[in-house]
DNA sequence: CGCGAACTTGACTGTAGTCAACCTGCGTGG
DNA sequence: CCACGCAGGTTGACTACAGTCAAGTTCGCG
């Protein structure tokens, strides 16, 4: 919740929700397809991504889920169409039940607008997506997913050169709508720049990765508005 | 705001906001792109798109807003990461500054939770876009399209064999990631169960054009869990 | 040590892109 | 009222990026 200013009673009574711990296995899916849920999942360590399908059953990546993210958000507002969600490695994720949710944003406006701006940011990840997948070639899709990732494991501290990133090849051509023979090549191509091992990225070259991977990190930074943006005027 | 169940009251708030209309030409941008904005803007009538680009200033169609969106509801939490907006065709808009609109959600938490609603139903038809675009192929991919708008635009009411849909060959490849020639080609291909005509869809076969398109429309459905589901639960 | 998942490589294929020419219909201005 | 211009649509020939298929290879784990 970084992303939001609080008050103190405001991160208490988010930290008091009703929580469920539960360890997925690596590949095992969570959420399956068109699945109805009542909880919303908070992911603590690992990594899980969010996907859809085509009627043929060819998956498609929509979203990548690091520590600290709420996968299925969403779900809380509109339990429809969240797709379905899969643990790229072992990963813990906390359950929290949607009432709870609901009953918080209620009670706090603050809270409320949070996870709305949560949301929002996914959603403008999601827009990112939509272009990255229609518009560039495999080196630019594949390089720019690398530099989002950097920066969403990176936090608030300066860009990491190396992360985890526990995907195979096969799951990044899911994420980028490329096959896995063709990332395969692809990041090759990239190997001076940038390289995929053992479940990391290594960045080698972080100036020149942004460069292949037309990365503008706008999108992905916090509102840069005047303090008071961030949270909701006083009732009127 | 038919997603969401208010009360009188709330209602009334809503069309209480401040509004300022804005007739907008065709092809003018409304909202260019990584502008940030203070007003969130209604659909009156017409057609707008919002697009993202890449570094080389290729456009890609991100959403379609008919009469009734909001195109740009999530800009009011958060202003950044929201794309460009452009207008289809000759189009109303109405402008609502980002203030009235927190201070409502502020003060009734159900209009907040429509709000965070309507911006997830946009979010869960993000997510399949970048299905569409990655994982299916021009046929399908534009026949989706075609699906996904004769549902929106017919509102409550049944499908609509023929329903507006202002835009050019080359601005169904910008949504669709195609060539204006390659849609050319596939629209000639469905033009058995489909045709686009003078700013018309025209649907000849609408059981066709499900199956050609991989169409369930569940993502787009109405939130169907019991009506408590649609209200925010009373504060703890 | 042996199995299987993931990765690697090569040869060939196919969908959609590119380029270029031409057609059509509409709105504007002479 | 006609003619011009132009945006949008249509078609053909050629190209290219990524997909497909298939055969290895490597590596980690039981």
């Amino acid at each position: 919740m970084v992303r939001s200013l609080l008050t103190e009673e405001e991160q208490h009574a988010i930290l008091a929700l009703p929580i469920q711990e539960l360890v997925l296995r690596s590949k095992q899916d969570y959420l399956h397809i068109n699945e109805r849920t009542t909880y919303a999942c908070l992911v603590a360590s690992g990594m899980v991504g969010r996907f859809g399908q085509t009627s043929e059953g060819v998956r498609q990546i929509t979203a990548f889920h690091v520590p600290g993210d709420m996968a299925d958000l969403l779900s809380a507002v509109r339990p429809v169409g969240v797709g379905g969600i899969n643990a790229l490695c072992e990963t813990m994720v906390l359950r929290v039940p949607h009432a709870a949710i609901r009953a918080l944003a209620s009670r706090y406006p603050a809270i409320a607008e949070a996870f709305w701006r949560d949301c929002m940011l996914d959603a403008a990840i999601l827009m990112e997506w939509v272009v990255n997948v229609g518009r560039r070639n495999s080196q630019t899709r594949i390089a720019h997913i690398f530099c989002e990732m950097a920066i969403r494991s990176s936090g608030d501290r300066e860009i990491l050169k190396e992360y985890p990133f526990p995907v195979t090849q096969e799951q990044l051509g899911d994420a980028t709508s490329l096959t896995g023979v063709h990332v395969n090549r692809t990041l090759r191509a990239l190997r001076d720049v940038v390289t995929l091992k053992n479940g990391s990225v290594q960045i080698h070259d972080w100036a020149r990765l942004t460069r292949v991977g037309d990365f503008d990190a706008t999108y992905l930074t916090a509102d840069t508005a005047p303090e008071q943006q961030k949270r909701l005027l006083a009732a009127a």
